[in-house]
DNA sequence: TTTTTTATTGATCCGTCAATCAACAAAAAG
DNA sequence: CTTTTTGTTGATTGACGGATCAATAAAAAA
């Protein structure tokens, strides 16, 4: 009994449950019925709204990064307006519950693996370092002036390496013990120390 | 005409091999046939001196793994004996051209993918981060003091990091500003800054 | 009411690939 | 020599998975 209007309904579905799927299997070795199921219908219907595998990838690879980039502009709107507060808020954004579940960052680092090979992931994020890197570079200029540059790579990289690290750990990911590493990394670079 | 001892050779052949077509495909979606006809034999005699191909992928991590063990071993006993120096020594070796061409970072990164699901493929890896982790430590705590612990979770962090840029940026990977990112950070936890 | 559009699936096609096997060749051992 | 060990491959098997299609059903449009 086909109800009507399920495009979106089905495609959310999907988006999420491919998420899911990537980050249980630890690897984009996911087959499209694999997805289906856990989404509640067959896989001839993921083709029927995807084109391709690929397609549904990207969509969740989209959904992952705009969900991050929602996470960050929320977190910048609520902060307080000096550059040390807005660049905390960028980091505890980075690493929110909500993008930090091991689901989401299984995904994320699969998404780094299909963006060897496939141009469009590449592009996608491509644009969330640049968001990224322009962000903090604009908190870090009052700070740190002409070093603002070399010291936002060096933070973004680091923010990257956290997210591998707590990825492939043992136990469950540590939000605050990610939070604190990137942030002792910020206090000497800003000079804020003893 | 089969020459004797081939076995040796041929493993290393394979092992190789492997690297330089999970580089070249930036996934581990690689057959055994691509393996084994780069390393110039059938894929039949790949199957026979490896038993699977997850053997043939956890010989090539091995070796990676060990190249870089190598390397970090030669450059601390070629370097002076204050921290400082056995510090840029290992992250030096850690981005020697050796290790650092596009193909092992390429391979390396989707070794970090492998160790998700591979039991044998985690293990390895924190062996590596282990040594990696001490031999940090043993710099740091004379120059940090109680803070090393901290520093070195970053500073582990912060060269995967570079790493994982390094893999996904356009053109080819550039040692001396990968050196240079990481070296910031250590200067500035040193407290070596103007 | 008829027609078209949307929703949905089971069955199927076609390609790929890891793994196995039978067979052959040459060196070493006996 | 003949037997065993080592090296090597082409062919084959068996499974899996992405994509397609025909068929069904219900809602909306005509």
């Amino acid at each position: 009994m086909p109800k009507l209007g399920m495009e979106p309904i089905r495609k959310a579905a999907l988006v999420k449950a491919t998420i899911v799927e990537i980050g249980r299997a630890g690897s984009l070795d996911v087959t499209v019925s694999q997805i289906a199921k856990r989404a509640g219908m067959s896989s001839a219907l993921a083709h029927h709204y995807f084109g391709s595998k690929e397609d549904i990838f990207l969509a969740a690879m989209r959904h992952i990064l705009s969900l991050y980039g929602a996470e960050v502009r929320g977190a910048l709107a609520a902060s307080a307006c000096n550059p040390e507060a807005r660049l905390q808020a960028i980091v505890r954004a980075s690493f929110t519950p909500g993008n930090f579940r091991r689901e989401a960052i299984g995904a994320w680092l699969n998404f780094y693996v299909l963006a060897q090979t496939v141009p469009e992931a590449r592009r996608l994020l491509s644009v969330y370092q640049r968001r990224l890197r322009s962000n903090l570079l604009a908190c870090l200029r009052p700070l740190v002036g002409t070093r603002a540059d070399a010291v936002a790579a060096g933070l973004g990289a680091l923010i990257d390496g956290v997210y591998l690290r707590e990825a492939l750990k043992e136990g469950p990911p540590d939000s605050a013990s990610a939070v604190a590493t990137v942030m002792e990394f910020v206090a000497s670079e800003t000079g804020k120390r003893n």
